[in-house]
DNA sequence: TGTTAGCACTCGTCTTAGTGGAGTGCTAAC
DNA sequence: GTTAGCACTCCACTAAGACGAGTGCTAACA
């Protein structure tokens, strides 16, 4: 059997419908559907046949139905093809006048949270493959040196070492010459053992400093520990009774503030690739405790190569249409915000 | 009517056993505690006298009795007294090769949700009156210099300023001796106009950098902004049937999530000088949403005027003892860690 | 052949009444 | 001053019943 007009249009009203009321819906209700023009009897047979295809199904004999996954996924997909151009509006996002892009995420997970009523994380831009731009020795006191590594996109790491012999100024500022003329505009892969050990030759007696300020490249470049990820509206989850209960929420807000389980959601590259969206629909999220909610992840692409995951966390009955659209606007708007505090 | 000793004996004796239980406790119950040798009848009597008294009170008639606000009060005060000196010992955080502080607070607040089963919050340090210890800047494009500023502690602090007209690597060193030569063991009381006037007039035409640093240098001693509020455990509340019903958790974690409120508890400065300890039961924290719990916040010195605060939140019957302790130890052993790292 | 009205049936939810038990306050005796 | 005993209170739990939303099926109609 195949879905013909009338069925995706009494499956579309159905999904709709337990989108904003959240409870079973049954045959009578649907008949009221200004388009359709039916009797609640032939809905009936019409959602029988709907079940047996696994579109819907009911919680209990003599309930109405709830949309399936499979019944949200048809949605989704349907939709997310519908809503491909179209970007709407949101009110700008208040930006205080501090530029660190942290305090923007930050902000942007709150404002999402507001706007959806869904729990929300983003994570801070992971640099691929990012270039280094700048080293920076500086003698700080007699025994401590402070190393700043600034990279491609201005992340900027700072280090304090100790150091055993004194070192003048003059030794310094030979150093830093050194360690920018080897090292500028290489990425992390390109620092390889044949330009450390060049590096090391050229530095003499001051090598083992050498040793010290590639370690404090390598944080600063390598992402994964780095990787930060701020989450809101949490609390969000018992707005929805199908997951307010105790047990459940308490599940998913731990999820939450732990963060570390929230990574498994990022990791999951978008095969999805065109749009940067993903939905994620009951059972096929990665993360085990999310199983009864949906969740809708977006790539955002500041440039060279840094990139981010915005994700919203809600029931399944989503809002996916308003979701989507707003995951879209963000992203626009982060990409302005971003190369309007670059220039 | 005053306490005596025994019914002090048997209030704490209430008091215990609610605490374990979280369930109004009966006369027949107290009755049967080894030191005591009463009967429930004379429990009775004395319990009246205790509810009399204000120390506990019965939610219906026919119930046992739960200790009143004013009945914790009691018994907690007659406990830090007793505590006052002993300090126990807890298993030594586990710290990661990363030696910034951040991670450790963060790593902290964990250890302490884990361990005690109750919400728990960690501030940053404060700076207060820090002193600058160096500054410096450095050309990274043709358009912008990075401005490096650290304070004692080793707070450090970065920023990038674009610039209209191109300077040379040799105004960029004169301006940072200029700077560090004016600025350096100041704190951020002693830069004053007269000092930052005298500092541009030197600075000639360079004035709008000095602006641009100045403002930097105040954000990096500022803390008011900075201060960051690290939480774990917000779930724990549902471990607590009284305060586990969906609208008190979700308030209760929203709080938690927020964070801003958070920062009431860490600005009431601690009366209890001495220990740095501070309780507030039911309605005397300033946070209005906590008013079902108890607050058990602490004050970490780390010296150079640099502290914070952690705080436990649970329910009232709360095990005050442990919770004390463990702080205790806690405010100890972030000492160490501290000053390991420094030297 | 598709659509509809009608009806019996199912099953979850809400209400109500009833029961059991924990705990108290009071009184009288030791 | 302490204790045993008893009547009383009130919550928590359970079972039974009423209600109603919704279904599936059948028969009639266009």
């Amino acid at each position: 059997m195949q879905l013909d007009e009338r069925k995706w249009k009494i499956l579309k009203a159905i999904i709709k419908t337990y989108l904003e009321t959240g409870e079973p819906v049954g045959s009578r209700t649907i008949s009221k559907y200004a388009d359709l023009n039916l009797s609640s009897a032939t809905i009936r047979n019409e959602m029988s046949d709907l079940e047996d295809l696994g579109y819907i199904l009911q919680p209990h004999t003599s309930a109405g139905r709830i949309p399936s996954d499979k019944g949200y996924r048809l949605y989704v997909d349907q939709m997310m093809e519908e809503k491909d151009k179209e970007v709407t509006e949101i009110k700008e996002i208040m930006i205080q006048k501090q530029d660190k892009m942290d305090l923007i995420l930050k902000e942007a997970a709150k404002v999402l949270a507001a706007n959806t009523n869904y729990a929300t994380m983003i994570t801070t831009p992971q640099y691929r493959r990012t270039k280094l731009k700048f080293i920076q020795l500086s003698l700080v006191s007699e025994e401590q040196i402070l190393v700043v590594v600034v990279a491609e996109g201005n992340v900027i790491k700072n280090k304090i070492l100790r150091i055993v012999h004194n070192l003048d100024n003059e030794t310094i500022l030979k150093l830093n010459i050194l360690l920018n003329s080897s090292l500028d505009g290489l990425t992390i892969e390109e620092i390889n053992l044949s330009t450390i050990a060049r590096l090391k030759v050229q530095a003499g007696i001051h090598s083992e400093i050498v040793n010290s300020v590639l370690d404090a490249v390598a944080e600063a470049i390598q992402m994964e520990e780095d990787i930060e990820i701020y989450t809101s509206g949490a609390t969000n989850f018992f707005k929805y009774p199908e997951l307010s209960d105790s047990e459940k929420a308490s599940e998913l807000i731990s999820t939450f503030e732990e963060k570390k389980q929230l990574a498994a959601l990022v990791n999951e590259r978008n095969e999805r690739q065109e749009t940067g969206i993903q939905v994620y629909i009951g059972n096929e999220t990665p993360v085990q405790t999310m199983k009864d909610c949906s969740v809708v992840t977006a790539t955002y692409d500041l440039g060279d190569g840094m990139q981010g995951t915005i994700g919203i966390v809600g029931p399944k009955r989503m809002d996916y249409d308003k979701v989507i659209s707003t995951l879209k606007t963000l992203m626009v708007q982060l990409d302005h915000i971003y190369h309007r505090n670059e220039s």
